[in-house]
DNA sequence: TAAAAATACTCCATAGGTATTTTAT
DNA sequence: ATAAAATACCTATGGAGTATTTTTA
């Protein structure tokens, strides 16, 4: 069975007349002629009832019409099929990110490459990096964004920075501290800590390391915690306090007083991040988010 | 565009791994090599990203596996879908019938049809012979169900005899005669007639006709009506007697007594007709019904 | 260096062409 | 008598084979 063979037989199902279709094929009726037959014989059955003076479809050519048509329709659209998911503009795209990106401009950015890109499927995981990564590794994941350390990228990764800033420290609104509009790097000092593991993040957790060291101190760890929201919600019930990104300050949170520290506090920077060799609808998707990062 | 790459495809796809792409295909590698980039070539994309070492699926391919997989599929199934288009087990048939066989056992039949071959889809439509005869030759109806004067047929169709039945005389209850257990000829010739006009069902007319003319009288009509409900509702309003198929007594109606007629009463044959060059769903049909009548 | 894909060429099967015959109106 | 499908036979394109080279893990 090829597709050529139901060309034929459209043909002469649509014309009726053998010289006419061949017309049609830009072939000559004789060769024509052989190919319904063959085509007859592969399937066992005669499609069309001919005379000398009339061809007519047979119910098994009746019945074959329809799929005949079907199927080389859907020929004819595979070139323009596959050539937009070769440039990127279907498939899916499988997303990671971390909680914080899921309140700024983020949903939005998705929202219009839904929009713009109707025939990719996007598929979302909330999830940190160290749970991203082998995700990656194993194809389960196309890009993800992530919050590290200020200028650091996984090995074999290419990286686009959506937003860079200070971490500011969150506290317990009942301190005394929550009163004053700033707090210093030797306030800070004396504070128990709410942080996420080292495992979790190395290069955010060293960040924010190196500003105790730098002072030739070491934080005090009281807890550590995963999820923003828990590390926000530990600091309400007066756990300790947290460093968070400073863009964390935009979904407040009764009880948590944030402060920007004086001197120079930590800094973290939000990026999207893909394996170098992905797929052309994840340059299709990091386009559409520089595009948007430049408006 | 043909077939046999989406073959030569799909055996790589699965595979990954020209070389025994190419054995489950019973041909060599350099070949299948070719097929594929002339394939690539074709759509305008690269369907495998290959190294020396191996061999994954692109986007584009990835996009096009799923269809080729189908289309496939479906080529597989055209020969049985044609087959049994031709054995008459698949396609449609549009059945004209007479309002009187929808009350006998004709709706059991079809019911037991529709089981039998559910790959036929049944249309029915409700017509009289005239109706049905210009459906017939625009080539709008398969096989029909008419009641007509015993042994008749019209030209360049073949007849399946349902019933053969006497006909008998419907009248008002309120008629003195409608006391008596049946009804003389002579009794009938007094009654005027509520009768279908003779266009409709010229045979049938003319063996009621026939009767009255073996005592060399003529009808007295009073009425004409097309739809047997409509006569009998007619009788029923006493504007006049009907001849009806004594199966029709079935029925019956609050204030209609049916009356055999001692004598020679006309009588009316039910015959399935189909034209003599009917299709293969048609002879299914007919054999269908052929068996239950000898059941 | 070895496994596998890519090239270079050769061949033949078959799709298609030309000439003619058969058939049914 | 004629239009159109079927048959017979021929040609040549391109799909598949064999031998070899290139590539990279």
């Amino acid at each position: 069975m090829e597709l050529r063979s139901l060309r034929q037989f459209l043909a002469v199902a649509e014309e009726l007349h053998f010289g006419r279709a061949a017309a049609r094929l830009h072939m000559t009726q004789p060769p024509l002629t052989q190919a319904i037959q063959k085509l007859e014989a592969d399937l066992g059955v005669s499609l069309f009832e001919r005379s000398s003076r009339s061809v007519a479809l047979s119910p098994a050519g009746a019945a074959l019409l329809p799929q005949a048509e079907q199927m080389l329709a859907q020929a004819q659209g595979l070139s323009a099929l596959v050539q937009a998911a070769a440039k990127g503009e279907s498939g899916r795209l499988r997303l990671g990110f971390v909680s914080t990106v899921g309140y700024g401009d983020f949903p939005r950015w998705l929202r219009g490459f839904r929009e713009r890109y109707p025939d990719i499927a996007l598929s979302l995981r909330e999830a940190t990096l160290d749970v991203q990564l082998p995700d990656f590794a194993s194809g389960e994941l196309d890009a993800g964004f992530i919050i590290h350390a200020p200028g650091a990228c996984p090995p074999g990764f290419e990286r686009l920075s959506i937003a860079s800033e200070p971490m500011v420290l969150a506290l317990s609104s009942e301190l005394v501290l929550a009163a004053q509009s700033s707090v210093s790097a030797q306030q800070v000092l004396a504070l128990p800590l709410v942080i996420f593991p080292r495992a979790i993040a190395p290069s955010l957790f060293d960040a924010v390391l190196g500003f105790y060291q730098a002072l030739g101190e070491s934080p005090r760890i009281e807890q550590e915690a995963i999820q923003m929201q828990t590390i926000v919600n530990l600091v309400s019930a007066g756990i300790g306090a947290a460093w968070v990104p400073a863009s964390v300050q935009a979904f407040g949170r009764a009880g948590v007083s944030y402060k920007p520290v004086s001197g120079a506090p930590p800094t973290c920077e939000t990026s999207l991040i893909w394996p170098r060799d992905a797929a052309p609808t994840v340059r299709r998707f990091v386009d559409h988010i520089a595009a948007q990062i430049a408006a």
